[in-house]
DNA sequence: GCCTCTATCCCCCAAACACGGGATGCTCCG
DNA sequence: CGGAGCATCCCGTGTTTGGGGGATAGAGGC
């Protein structure tokens, strides 16, 4: 992920106000220290559990937030979540050891910032923060792939159809109104039975069983 | 039209193998010179049009195509879409002024892999090159976390505009998923007397009469 | 303590549905 | 011409559903 204009922090500016949220108490204070060893940032406190975070953070409302995953009780997600609701604007990187395709959708959708693994180097987690303080999305090459094949998967099953027949796709469309058979045989002038018919080949052929799913699939597929 | 350029001469591994597609003469001029200026690459073609590019490229198999997305009759986003499905494995880099929403999607869906502005400086376009080979997926800063809001949009949004409780939405997910009653009564560990008396609540609060319909309406409004 | 909301379970019955068989035309194509 | 594909209709049987009518029990607010 590239990061484009990033003001040099300077002595003159204050330092990125950071916080941290890790319950491992040596894993903590190595961040701690490595933040504070960065130019330009300052790690102004650290929690220790998700509620921890909830509690200090509004108020601190620092620049930035990196939040570990796997918290007790509370994950990290459902803390960015929370925290999200409350402090919109707060940048919130994920930092974990951990690079599981669920969790990392599961952190986005929840409102995370960026992704980044734990043995990202100094240097990268400084620019991160500094992409992120910029609007960027910072995360690894191989989460970025990710990430963009999912968002094409999504986009993708949207076309991929199955081929009905013109009659066969009438019948579907009516049946994602919630139309009965009888209802759907009235406004195409034909049977109750011939609509069947229509349904039972467009079961074949979609692989379902029933017509909540025919309609199910057809919305996704249609999105 | 097109211009063949020779190879540099390389060092101890063959240089990476590019090739670009613009169909302004000026543009396409320096950005093969800029490429060959890069250490370690090589345009071995450049392409005047999408029809072009399909006609050279597949025979070349280069490791890296820019595409330009402006292009006369096929856009960039078709010709990637077109690239993609002979060589599935191609790296293709949208190269283009324009930073708009909807075309970074489009060539993103089409399988682009990675979407960078023209006035990327050169020291980033080879980065970017590097990266995409490397499995990455670059693209700006500001590029990324429009995707990321993309995919969040399109994953979040589970509310729906009716209340409903907890299990009655449990119920309503399963239903959507073609289950019948007694299927999704197992699959909560309740009777399907139980999921019908949710369901009719359901069908109440969303004023459907059917499964079908209460499925219709649950997709629609969470798209 | 009372009341509402929620979740759970139960009965009944008419209607709708799933799904297995067919059958008849009609068109298009090789 | 023969066959494939489509749309149309029919029948029969067993299952599912929708929509009534309740009842009970716990959680939470007032």
């Amino acid at each position: 992920m590239k990061q484009s204009l990033t003001p040099l922090p300077s002595a003159a500016r204050p330092p990125v106000r950071v916080v941290l949220v890790e319950d491992k108490p040596g894993v903590r204070d190595s961040w701690v220290k490595l933040i504070n060893s960065l130019p330009g940032f300052s790690c102004i406190q650290s929690c220790t559990s998700g509620e921890d975070a909830l509690r200090v953070i509004p108020p601190l409302n620092p620049d930035v937030v990196l939040m570990d995953i796997f918290l007790p009780r509370m994950s990290g997600i459902e803390c960015t979540a929370r925290l999200k609701l409350q402090l919109p604007k707060i940048q919130i990187l994920i930092l974990t050891a951990v690079e599981d395709d669920e969790l990392v959708f599961m952190a986005l959708e929840a409102g995370a910032d960026g992704y980044l693994l734990k043995r990202t180097k100094p240097e990268d987690l400084k620019a991160a923060m500094l992409d992120v303080l910029g609007g960027g999305a910072p995360m690894t090459s191989e989460i970025a792939r990710r990430v963009v094949e999912s968002f094409r998967r999504a986009a993708r099953q949207t076309k991929s159809t199955v081929h009905l027949t013109t009659r066969e796709e009438e019948v579907l469309i009516l049946l994602s109104k919630g139309y009965a058979n009888k209802e759907i045989a009235d406004q195409l002038s034909i049977s109750a039975e011939t609509v069947g018919s229509h349904l039972k080949h467009i079961y074949e052929k979609m692989h379902v069983r029933s017509r909540a799913e025919a309609v199910a699939r057809y919305m996704t597929s249609r999105a």
